[in-house]
RNA sequence: GGGUAGGUGGCCGAGCGGUUAAUGGCGGCAGACUGUAAAUCUGUUGGCAAUGCCUACGGGGGUUCGAAUCCCUCCCUGCCCA
């Protein structure tokens, strides 16, 4: 490759990866790690570092791993690391709340799942899996008294978390110290020549290079995603929050809590879950100010692309068309075009004419309790066959099957019997 | 080790011997309305065989007709001093 067209193609790269980030620390550096790739052949390591602790990835994740999906386009390895080791210890990061530890299969359970879901955005082949209690669990007693050594107490009170923390007097235990020093031996012990993440990890990053400096590594890039925020516009999409939208959610769901966002939102998410091309993003942003285009209009053509990304042109076809059926045209259980989701009826109840809609409720696992199920029906929150259900002590005939019901605004039960 | 302030429902935070399943805010849910599961307004928000009963204010024990509120003890956390 001749100097020119090495330059060339370096500067491609460039743009590409560029595109939807928060920062990278620093531009020169990954040019210069990917003319060196370039030149000899041989494809950047990516990592990336996995909390098995919850097994439901989100669209929070989706951003990030997005952007590695278009690192492996361009050649790159991508190095996916589970941290089994620091979920076994339980992770007390973010929240300020200790979680409980979990055991070794629940993160082999959730590791599996993980990875499933990751493959619907990374291609697989080219996806190095690691856990970090392959290196983690080998340190003795003094390697790590030795790693802390590297680092002072100030140094790790920086972080953002810990600074806040410490200043409004809520509890940092001293394990949580460890945790950056983990993440960036992690780097170390994969050689990572670029770190992926949401901006949340920007210290963690900044730890790794200094570490991989200090045993004579070249210090990876930190590369920063924006974090997305959640369907509540205000906190970072998390699934201990509930205001996200997972992967592997259906369609009707994926699709009806993307038009559940702010209005204000819209743009974000089209940046950064969608392909639109920028003239035709500013050109929607621009009709919306105006008055020239409809923000629901918008919205729903956003709601289209993240879940057809997903789901297919017909699955969005298809939980576009329940959207406006069910609140656009406030159709009821009675009408057609609704998706139901289906449930058996409970055995407890086969063989009888009818049955109380607060047993049906509660034995169908619809409500957590007989008394929420109670509050609902007071509420008019529960249909049947497109009727209110007016009195508590409504009993549901079981003559026919299946019986349609609908439990508060969004959910459609069809009942098997 | 000493001193001191605390631990209340999903979260924050009142209450400090008796209409207290526990003010209020957030969050959640429902209804109305609408441009959508946006916004706004209203209601609701421990459980149950339910005009009543049971369980709940860090754990255990005690005082009292009666305690989240008083006493003892244990556990946990912040701050100050050493």
């Amino acid at each position: 490759m001749k100097k020119a067209q090495l330059e060339q193609e370096v500067q491609r790269q460039l743009s590409i990866l560029r595109r939807g980030t928060a920062e990278i620390v620093s531009e020169e550096g990954l040019a210069t790690k990917i003319r060196s790739s370039l030149v000899s052949g041989k494809p950047l390591r990516v990592k990336l570092g996995a909390d098995p602790s919850a097994p439901d990835l989100h669209l929070g994740h989706a951003v990030v791993l997005d952007k590695l999906r278009e690192f492996q386009d361009l050649g790159h390895q991508v190095v996916f690391i589970i941290g089994d080791y620091t979920a076994r210890i339980g992770d007390p990061s973010g929240r300020s709340k200790t979680r409980p530890p979990l055991t070794g299969e629940q993160i082999d359970a959730n590791a599996t799942t993980y990875f499933e879901q990751v493959c619907r955005i990374l291609d697989p082949q080219k996806t190095e899996v690691r856990y970090n209690g392959e290196w983690l669990s080998r340190l003795t007693f003094e390697e790590i008294i030795r790693l802390a050594s590297r680092f002072t107490i100030q140094q790790i009170l920086e972080r953002d978390d810990f600074s806040k923390r410490y200043h409004v007097q809520v509890p940092i235990f001293f394990h949580e110290f460890f945790y950056p020093l983990m993440q960036a031996y992690d780097s170390v012990a994969v050689e990572a020549d670029v770190e992926l993440g949401g901006t949340d990890q920007k210290f963690n990053f900044l730890l790794a290079r200094q570490l991989q400096e200090q045993v004579g590594q070249v210090a990876q890039v930190a590369f920063m995603m924006p974090i997305l925020p959640g369907l509540d516009g205000i906190h970072r999409m998390s699934k201990s929050l509930g205001n996200y939208i997972g992967i592997a959610e259906n369609a009707v769901d994926m699709y009806g809590k993307s038009m559940s966002i702010p209005d204000g939102l819209m743009e974000q998410y089209f940046t950064l879950l969608t392909s639109m091309p920028e003239p035709e993003l500013q050109g929607i942003v621009a009709g919306i100010a105006d008055g020239s285009v409809h923000p629901m209009t918008a919205k729903k053509r956003l709601a289209f692309l993240v879940t057809e990304r997903f789901h297919g042109t017909e699955g969005a076809a298809a939980a576009q068309a329940n959207f406006e059926n069910v609140f656009s045209k406030r159709a009821s259980t009675a009408s057609a075009d609704i998706v139901y989701e289906d449930v058996t009826l409970p055995a407890e109840f086969a063989g009888f004419p009818e049955v109380a809609v607060i047993d049906l409720l509660f034995g169908l696992g619809a409500v957590p309790s007989k008394s929420e199920a109670r509050r609902l029906i007071q509420q008019g929150g529960i249909e049947v066959e497109g009727q209110r259900v007016a009195d508590i002590g409504f009993r549901v005939s079981l003559g026919h099957s299946p019986i349609h019901m609908r439990v508060g605004k969004k959910r459609f039960l069809a009942v098997n019997l």
